[in-house]
Formats: structure tokens, sequence, C-alpha cells
DNA sequence: TTCAATTCGATTGTGTTCAATTTAATTATA
DNA sequence: TATAATTAAATTGAACACAATCGAATTGAA
């Protein structure tokens, strides 16, 4: 329940994703420590997405959207118009997953699925007027998050940096 | 594919999932621009995990675990029993997916699973030889994601700290 | 004590997530 | 031009996540 974070003081030993990895270690460090939850780096990483994307979920259940339907409208909204292909670069997500919410928010009508008339490979997705108006709705679900979780805008600003790094997309 | 990453230079409008809710905003920062991908905070941070799992993937499968299953081993290799709700407590996660994942591991013969005689309600978790006997083999996971993304030890440490303030485990 | 409320884990149903495979379309090469 | 290689989505199968619900056990209040 309540862990105790030992890394927090010893520092340097959590490098990315080996502790054992880290150059200036404690001398009490054991590599068996490398396999201790505390000293992963991983794990809150997953566990804090996730919790977070639990809060999500209460605001985006007025507007009938799950998290990855939500983001897959974030798009939407700023391209009106990409290929499954492209939606799934900009998401990290791919067709095995995109397909069936692409598929869930065309029943809803907030999107149509083509193929390309110059490359009937491609699958174009398009935002429909009905998806367009849904923006309006979805003003307020960045609002409602807000104050959702307490960090200081410059801890905000460097996770963001640090994550985007880890995306390989150094900013 | 390549997103421009506009929040990286405009700063302070990347606050606690809400860039809205931030105080000295751009003036160009419109209401609209909060749901635009490139301004939130959760989502790299979903992206980021997933693509870190995805690095645990090949490696761990020579162990033969997933990557749930194998935090569920940190947790047995350090506590040696524990019950599925101290456990879920530990790794965020609820009875509805550890049972199946525990259920796994007690076919693989690296836990048992008997209720407590003192509280029927109470499942015990407890290692197996065979599941110590695995740690040998899995301290090499940590050092073969050594490397696998490239941060800063003192990106990393302060990684670390922000994502358990944001887990309500302030260190 | 007795019955209502709570707790714990399991189950169910929905929705991902992803590797691997398949199918159709396009491009490149012999 | 044939045909081989490549590409884009869809499909399939396995494993999560999690809300909601259930049943059994325990606790608490009248």
């Amino acid at each position: 329940m309540n862990t105790d974070n030992k890394a927090k003081n010893s520092n340097s030993n959590i490098t990315p994703f080996c502790p054992t990895a880290g150059a200036g270690q404690s001398e009490s460090f054991t590599p068996e420590d490398a396999l201790k939850l505390d000293y992963q780096l991983c794990f809150p990483l997953y566990a804090a997405s996730r919790e977070i994307i639990k809060h999500y979920r209460p605001i985006l259940d007025e507007l009938d959207l799950t998290y990855t339907q939500y983001i897959a409208m974030m798009v939407m909204w700023e391209e009106k118009a990409i290929s499954v292909k492209d939606m799934g670069a900009k998401l990290f997500l791919d067709s095995g997953t995109l397909t069936p919410v692409l598929k869930a928010l065309e029943k809803k009508e907030y999107v149509t699925r083509n193929r390309s008339t110059e490359d009937e490979r491609v699958l174009i997705v398009e935002i429909t007027e009905k998806g367009e108006a849904l923006k309006q709705q979805a003003l307020k679900v960045p609002e409602r998050m807000a104050g959702c979780i307490s960090l200081e805008p410059m801890e905000a600003l460097e996770l963001y940096r640090i994550l985007y790094k880890i995306l390989g997309k150094e900013v």
C-alpha cells in the first residue's frame, strides 16, 4: 500500500529502465535491487498513464467516447481527413487497434471511412459535421480535467519534454 | 508523422491535463488548442508507457512472461506472500485484472493461491521455489532493457519523481 | 444476537493493444 | 510486360484493463 520509494533519496540508481546500468551507484545497491518495483521507471509510467485515463472516463462518458476514441477525434478535429496509417503514426497505434475504434466512430457518425481513389489500399477517415459539432461538447473535457492532478507548471513542462524524448521526438 | 510539438517553445500552455487552466498563456492560445494532441500531457504518457512495454516483450518472451506477469512476479520476489488486494494496491490493478494473471502464474507453478485461514475472503498468493528460481533468469531483464531508451540520469530521476507525484505518492 | 453494511475476490462484458497473418493494391525489377 | 517485393488495412487470437455485479465471509449497529 504505502511503498517507501527508497530510490528517491539514493538517486542515480534510477537510470532508463535499468538501475544497474547507472554509473555512480550507492554501495548498497545490489543487482537484485534492479528487480524491485521501487527502482523501475516503466512501472510508474504505466501506472500513472492508467490512473489519469481513469480520471477521463466519467468525463468522456458524458460524450459517449472512450479515451481511445477521444484521442482519435482529437486527430480528426485537427486534420479533418487522414489515412489510418498516418493516424496510427500520430497516436502510436496500429491498424489492429484503430480499425475497431474508427468503425465505432463511424457508427456514431462522427467520421466516414472511404478508400482513396488514388490508392485503393489507403483508407481515408474524414470528419463529419456531427463530428465537428462534437468538438464544442469536448471543449469542456480539458477544462474538467484541470486540477485533477496537481503538478507545478514547470513539472508538467519537464514531464512533457521527457516523455517526447522517450517517444523519439526530441523537442 | 512528424508532429511539430508547438507547445515546446510556447511553454506554460502545458499544465496538468488542461492547457487552458494555466496562468500566463501566450496570446495565440485558444480554447480549441486545449483539444490538440500536442498540448496534451496524458497522451504522451500513455504512448510512452506502451512504447516501453513494447521493448520489454522480446526480452520477457524468453522467460515466457507478459509484462503484467513480470511486475506481479516483482512483487512476489519482494513480498514472498501477499493478498490479492495488497498486490492490487501496489500495482494499481484490481482483481478483474489480477485474477487471470495470478492464475496464469499459478499454472506455471511460480505461485500458489490459497484462502487465508483467518479470513476466508482473503486469497494469499505465495511464491514457490520455482518462482524464486525464476528470479535468477529475470536478472538479465533490467540489464537488457538498459540503453533501450536514452535519458540522462537526472532526467530519469526527475521523471520518476513526477510520476510518483501523479500517483499520489509524493517522494 | 441479528440483520444490514462492508469487504474480498471472482466473473462478466466491453473495449482496447499488439503480434502475426491475410488480402488487395501498388511498385519495382528482371 | 510479367512477376516479385512492398505496402495498407483488416482479421485473428491472446492478454490485458476496468466497470459492474455477484457470492461468500466478516463486521457493525440496533
